[in-house]
DNA sequence: CATGAATGAGTGTTCATTCAT
DNA sequence: AATGAATGAACACTCATTCAT
């Protein structure tokens, strides 16, 4: 990005046409890798099945990405890099449990600016064998932790009385857990009642935040 | 043991030396299975990779299980058994949040009898996508939350003034949230120090049991 | 050819350069597995033996055709058709056992266009036990009674009285052939009558053995 | 057979009782064999189906038979003696068409003591191209021409010119079990002179298609 | 004599990737 | 830029054959 023009266009960073073709093609790879990945996972789905879905040649794909690895792992940076907006968005709420709550409706209706719980799953899984998918996932919860962090810093106004003070690192693990637990329970139980555990999980943010 | 009756016993369980033979065969398979999927995932793993880590051509196997999806739902079923069982475990336990941070602290140091943390995540993904996979894992669900349900029920001994009564299924729905939250940390940060959490983990288990 | 519009005739049937291609390699494929099918069945050739005659991976035969299955139905297709030909030329003869006796004779000679020797046994036999490939038989064989039902009521014209002495083991060949011929029709049509066939049969024997 | 005992038992040429059984087991191994192959074709059936079938281990079979093909053989030879029976069977009788008819009514019933249909259709495939069994149809068919022959100067009695109008459909049929035979012919004895037979088909054709 | 566990080469089939057009 | 035909090395699975018991 910095040390000056990739082509010697006119103006600093303005893209080519054909430029802002390569990424509208990157984009719409994506959207089709993701479709598939989430209907039938990361080593299901075939690179033809993509360049369907995507209404192209499975032979042009690799015009824009190496392989289908690199699909994956851009799959996934996205997916991370959407998770941590979702948690940034509920920073500002007034309202935290309503706001989580909120934010997983969205989630559970395929709202595609949001990571899909298979996927999340999947790549949690994949963490766990391929060191450049951890690598990239432990960065992630470290943004995301930081996030909640000044979240945390700026909702810790007058709050009186906790029973011990605690160490803030293990209040944000918790609240994460709690949060990952749940992504993973509306996926393995999708007919949950969001409205039902909402008092409940109010009673527990409030306790992770402190009053 | 040679040269008598094969079943020398009244009982009635008495395994001929075939059978032995056979359900130790299982078991090998079952255990390479189970190493080879962790460490590659259902899809990645392949028979002959099995096969050489059981230490047996792959041919063998078929001789036991009818393809390598049986293997495949045998584990399953045997992780979902086994995170059932670990439940349990902590149902008599006077000190809760202890329990549940030893229980994982097992967990973690890889014991093979409680379900191993990628393939929690992969079973759960999958379950997403294949039917039969699914059903076994809302099945086990649950049980589990039966499981808890009773841990509950005994465990609600006088308990004072929470601030509004709240449904049960809710408690334990979010209950179960943390615990697999937890897991999923535990695979994603490896490095999480549980005694840290610990006295947090109490606050909320606190919170969600009663008092 | 190039260069100009792809459908350049206003006529329906014009293939594309694509389509003629694709239609060559099914040939291709088709003539590969007839031969192999006829050196070595339908069990004993391979996919790999297929694709080796026919010049190219085992993998592009699947662009082709869905499975091996399908490839040996579509040469008994093309069999039993030719088969059908084979009859329907034998209709306009005047002089009808001479025109048999030149149709086997390029037969014989391996003619592709004619169903091979081995390949209609073979096909007879599977017949008997695959349920699609028996299907088409017995559709295939009433076409074929269809059309010597009419070239019967063309032919029936006037017949003289030969009775010329001929060479025995000619009729002894004969006899052979219709014994062995109604064993196979008795395969291919189980529900044949013997009683309402015996007369017509009493009448042949008759002249093969008799004076 | 001949040139003494093989084992130095009183007696020339009777057989021990090891012998006994081992002949015993080839016929069980040989009937089992026969039903498989009937019913799956020589290659479909495999050596753990007929060892079942036999109620035997499929270890054992290789005690009386060095392979599966040594079996395939066994039972061609064994169904070619057959076939060569049921030929001389049909000589003594005085009325020819009812003895062919009844000899194929019983075929058809499954007497397991006629050359099974598939397995002669199969067989016949299998001599085009394996140099064994070809070598073992050829010299079948040399005797069964002979046996035909003697039956031929037997039967060679007063014959008289009926000439009774048939039903159309039995004559259609017997004409394409006349062609079918031929092709049958044509491939096991490719030596076959089509010239020499064609005035013998003409009569019968003539015979079939006149009035 | 008899078993059946064990082998390993072979089967049909799939699919990421390449490349001539 | 774009295609899709082509490859070939997997894959899951089968089976004739062997051999320790």
């Amino acid at each position: 990005m910095s040390g000056g023009a990739r082509r010697p266009v006119a103006g600093a960073a303005a893209p080519t046409k054909a430029e802002a073709r390569a990424a509208a093609q990157r984009e719409r790879i994506l959207a089709a890798a993701r479709q598939c990945f989430i209907e039938r996972g990361f080593h299901g789905a075939s690179m033809a099945s993509i360049a369907q879905t995507a209404g192209m040649s499975p032979g042009l794909m690799y015009r824009y990405f190496p392989s289908k690895n690199a699909i994956v792992l851009e799959i996934i940076a996205r997916q991370l890099e959407h998770s941590r907006l979702r948690i940034r968005e509920l920073r500002g709420s007034s309202d935290l449990p309503a706001a989580i709550i909120q934010s997983f409706r969205k989630w559970r209706e395929g709202d595609p600016a949001t990571m899909h719980g298979a996927l999340f799953l999947e790549t949690s899984a994949e963490g766990s064998r391929d060191a450049q998918i951890g690598a990239a996932l432990r960065s992630a919860d470290q943004q995301t932790r930081a996030d909640l962090q000044s979240w945390f810093d700026a909702d810790a106004r007058k709050r009186t009385g906790q029973r011990v003070e605690q160490e803030r690192e293990a209040r944000l693990i918790l609240l994460q857990c709690l949060m990952e637990g749940l992504a993973i329970r509306l996926i393995r139980e999708p007919d949950i009642e969001l409205e039902e555990i909402e008092p409940a999980l109010r009673q527990l943010t409030d306790q992770l935040l402190g009053s």
